[in-house]
This record gives structure tokens, C-alpha cells and sequence, in this order.
DNA sequence: GATTGTTCTTTTATGCAACAATATACAATC
DNA sequence: GATTGTATATTGTTGCATAAAAGAACAATC
């Protein structure tokens, strides 16, 4: 059976479309990170600009909330939110996680094992996961968007030091301890009273309770949101850009380890102190304090 | 016309391949970097190790260079050089630069002008530059890679604001002038005497003479080579990768600004300064000078 | 023994046509 | 006046056949 075999049966298979559940996914988290309640109004186009698209998707993804039973629609009145979004542990409707993305992971735990060489040929990956082409360039753009892999100048891949090294969990943390501190040391750095507040009640939120129903995987991203937030502060993309690659490259390693949710909760507070601090406008103690917070030996390294 | 009409036309007319030259370019520019004279043999295995390719192309680029006059070549006796490797700009035999490279430039032109719109599609693109879709895959695969563009969740891509911004220079300075001294005050900072060695006498060289006869592009760079090579020494990836992705930006601006070639004199003095406190392994110091290197009012923005 | 020359296999790129997804414009409804 | 419903135009994807490029193995030569 070829790749080409198989992808036609999966398609087949799954009736409803994988893509709409996507969309219905990134809907729900959007509905999350805004802090909607049960029965607020979905409305097309505000979440259409919300998430870079256009209202034809966004509408697929309404159709899949209320298949799911998450959102209930009525002609000419629209979507509404049909129970209080939150974490996808707790939502297992939407879990159904695609397979474009087992293979994603997959792929990650064979390199973070060194179950592959270094250097691969696209055929060899093909087989191997039984991937047609396609799928596979897909898959390949988004590891090198991650900065995990390269194209060589002749035919084939590699794959990047910063992953397969065992120590790069170590040297990740390294490098943001130095960027971290650096960007709130800035002269312009500025964070506004809303971002502030938005922040603030965010890791309230996690704090008071739902840190019990959130996954690891959202755990991580939660964190990582916080600190690209601040960072964002200094108001200079380059170092935007560097800690979300760092943290792109982290989430690797960040699956595979287990949640200490009392270390969590330590950690949480500090953010909280942070916000303090920046909002009082004492960079200086703020710098210092994000540099210990990311020196502390750590749980597991979610941070 | 369309695009594919016009990729037609223009494969049919240049006689030599344009892929043979491009190979013959990176052969030669390897020869200037390991410092190779008029004589030496070019070794295809070895070319073809030291570029991550395997003897084929190698050849075709022998071939090239052959027929530029760069190298001779007897049967069974391989190439051996036939001019000392100096610049690009002294030997315009493969300065032939490839059509996509020309786009590449319009397009970071344009961007840099705000000539084209944040957000654009494929289709636009391709009609805008008359490209085959396959081109532009490439190219916009390129651009991602260096980090200023970005798909979007549905059709098109959007330009990032690290390139557009008028103050990108300033930021990815600023951005520099964290990380790199950070980098030689990492505990385990260590650089070899052979990479020192080698980083002074390829300076020396560029003081010697050589900077008269570089293009822009070339002392830009070089001055890159030197930086990476040093960060390098912090023994942390994540360092290395973000110096290469501002410097793959910065390029972009770089390549507008003119060169004065006292100011670089000065320039690489310091470059030389700063590698003799490298090798006393006084690394504070180092560290210091290296902030000051960054933080200089620079020349048209080139180190 | 190292290097080049030659041949053969494998891998990837390209252009195309059919297809699927997204965007857009405007009418219908609240 | 804002939002949804619907039709239509635009854009991007996929699989395929074919062409080109690269890699690998081994013989020939120095």
C-alpha cells in the first residue's frame, strides 16, 4: 500500500471533516483566551478577524461547535456559546487530535530519541510514516518554521543541533534568562495598564483553579503567551521573534515531562508578583526578578 | 504572457546552466574562505564534503569554473585553480546573478519601501514578479526561513513588521548588543586557538588590502562570518541561530547602505582587538568591548 | 592509496488539470 | 445598522506524468 493508498482511505473514512474540528478548536481557544461565558455571541466576522480568515471557515468551524454540542445556532441569529469554555482535557469533543499532528509528534519523539539520523531524504520520510508528498512538505515547512530542521543544499534534510543535543533544554533556558531580563531592562520598555490587567487576571484565572482541569500541553503554551507578552514590551520584534522560537523548540521537550501543579502554583504567583512590579514601573527589580525566576532550577522546565 | 510561458523562454536562451554557476560561485567563495591560492587542487570529494553535496554537482561546478576561466582541468588529473580567489567583485566572470535572486532583491526593495502591502497572496506575487508557482514556493520558503514572512491560516502571507518598521535596524542593533557579549560571559565561553587563529588572519587579510576590492555584500558578509564564529563559542545554539536570523535580516538593509571603508578600517581593528582579549581568555573584558563594538554609532549600519 | 571518470539508481522538481478551500460582494433578516 | 445567508470569484492543493538533479558504486588512472 503506498502513501498515496492510505491517505485517500483516511480521508474516507473520517465523515466529518477534520478541518472544520480544527477550526472549531482554534474558535473554542480564541472563546477561552477572551474569557467568554455561556451563552455569548459568536459573531462571524469579529472571530473571522480575530483569527486571520475569512467568515467561510469560521462558519465550518460554527457548524462543528454546534455538532459538537459547544455552541447552539439559529437561523438569522447566529451562534452562542452553549457551555462555558474551557480546557480542552475537560472538552474532549474536540480532542479528536489529527493525524497530520500525531505524525508531527511522532516525528519529534523519534528525533528527541535520536531514533533518526541527522540527515534524511524526503523519500525516506515518506515511507517511514507513510506520508504522501504533500502532507510531508507540509509537515517539513512547519519544523523549519520551528528552526528544528533544515534543507541541505542537495537532496535531503537535517536536522538541527538545537534539538537533538540532550543538553538543549539546559541551553534554552540559558538563553532566555539572558533575553528575558535584557528586553524589561530596555529604556523604552512599556507595558500598558490593559495588558497588565489582562495578564494579571489570566494567571488569577489559572490560579484559583483551573490549573486542575488544564492539560500539560496547555499549561506550557499558557506560560509561554505570559512571558512573549512581556517581552513584547520592549517593544523590539527581534526579541519577540527569538523567545517565541526558543519556546517553539521547547514545547518538544515541555510534552514529555510530567506536571509538578505545586511547583506550578509557585511559579504562577511569581508571574504574579512580576505584573507587580512592572506595573509600579520598577523595571530595574522587575529585570532581576524575571532573571531568578527563569535561574530557578525547574520543575520539569515548564516555565 | 504567463509565467510559466517566460520561465520558458528565459531556461532556452542562456546557453550555460544557471544551477552549474551558481555551484561554481560557492566553490570559489569556499576557496577565498579557506584562503586558497592559484595552484592549489580542488578536490571534488572534498569540495563535496565541505558544501554538504555529492561529486556531481561539484563537477558541473568545475566545470563552470573551467569554462570562466577560474580553474583548469586535465583528464584524470582534476582542477586545480588558476587565479588567486579574490572578490566577487574582481571577477565578474560568475557575478551572472541568478534570476531569482534579482526577485529576491526587488521584493525586499519593496517591502523595505512599503511598496507592497502587508498582506498579500500567492496569485498576487506570482503575476506581480512574473513567477512560475514554483518559484515563488522557493523563494517565499526562503523568506520564511529568514524570518519576514509568514503564511497566514488561509490564503496568502503576510510581511513580518521586523523588516517593515523603520526602526528595524536600530532594534536588531539593540537585539545584538544583548546577546552577543551575553554570549562571551556564558560560564563556559571557550574559543579554540585554531578558530581564533583562523578569525584574526582572515581579518588581517580584509585590513591588508582586501576590503578595497569587496562589494558591499561581501564585507557585510564577512563581518557576519565573524560574529557567528565567536558566538559560536558560548557553546548554546539558540544563541548562534538568533545572531544568524537578525543577521539574514539586517542584510536586507545592509545591502542599501554604502560602504566607508575608513569607518570599517576602524571597524576590524576591533574585530582584532577584541579577539586578542579572547585569547588572554579575559572574557569580562571581551564581553565589555563587544557591547561597545555593538552600541557605536555604526557606519550606515554595517559590523 | 587516493582521486577521477563513468554508469546506474534514487530522489526531487516542474507543469498541469481537476478539485477543494477561502475570500468577497451583495441580498436577506433581524 | 449590524449580522447572517448565499452566490460567485479567487486562491491554493493534490496527484500524476515527465524531466532534471543528486547520490552511490565501481572501474580506470595517476
Amino acid at each position: 500500500m503506498t502513501a498515496s493508498d492510505s491517505s485517500r482511505l483516511r480521508a474516507a473514512k473520517n465523515g466529518g471533516s477534520e478541518r472544520a474540528e480544527h477550526l472549531a478548536g482554534l474558535i473554542m481557544a480564541l472563546a477561552r483566551r477572551e474569557g467568554m461565558k455561556a451563552g455569548d455571541r459568536l459573531i462571524e466576522q469579529r472571530l473571522a478577524d480575530a483569527l486571520d480568515l475569512s467568515r467561510a471557515p469560521i462558519r465550518l468551524g460554527l457548524k462543528a461547535l454546534e455538532a459538537a454540542g459547544l455552541a447552539r445556532g439559529e437561523p438569522h441569529r447566529g451562534f452562542v456559546l452553549a457551555k462555558n469554555p474551557s480546557s480542552g482535557a475537560a472538552q474532549p469533543a474536540l480532542a479528536a487530535v489529527g493525524r497530520s499532528e500525531q505524525v508531527y509528534a511522532t516525528i519529534a519523539g523519534d528525533v528527541l530519541a535520536s531514533r533518526l539520523p541527522a540527515d534524511v531524504t524526503e523519500a525516506e520520510l515518506m515511507r517511514r510514516y507513510d506520508l504522501s508528498r504533500a502532507e510531508l512538505q507540509r509537515l517539513l515547512d512547519r519544523i523549519a518554521a520551528e528552526g528544528w530542521i533544515a534543507r541541505l543544499p542537495g537532496y535531503g534534510w537535517r536536522f538541527g543541533e538545537t534539538v537533538s543535543s540532550p543538553e538543549a533544554q539546559a541551553k534554552a533556558m540559558a538563553f532566555r534568562a539572558v533575553i528575558e531580563p535584557a528586553a524589561i531592562a530596555q529604556p523604552d520598555f512599556m507595558l500598558s495598564q490593559e495588558v497588565i490587567a489582562r495578564l494579571r487576571e489570566r494567571q488569577l484565572r489559572v490560579l484559583e483553579g483551573e490549573l486542575e482541569k488544564m492539560t500539560i500541553g496547555e499549561i506550557y503554551h499558557s506560560g509561554c503567551e505570559f512571558h512573549e507578552e512581556i517581552i513584547r514590551g520592549a517593544g523590539n520584534p527581534f526579541f519577540v521573534e527569538a523567545l517565541k522560537r526558543v519556546n517553539s523548540i521547547r514545547r518538544l521537550f515541555a510534552y514529555r515531562s510530567f506536571a509538578d501543579r505545586d511547583g506550578m502554583r509557585r511559579h504562577v504567583r511569581e508571574h504574579l508578583r512580576l505584573l507587580d512590579l512592572l506595573e509600579a514601573r520598577r523595571y530595574a527589580e522587575a529585570a532581576e526578578l524575571m532573571a531568578k525566576h527563569l535561574q530557578r532550577p525547574l520543575v520539569a522546565g515548564l516555565s
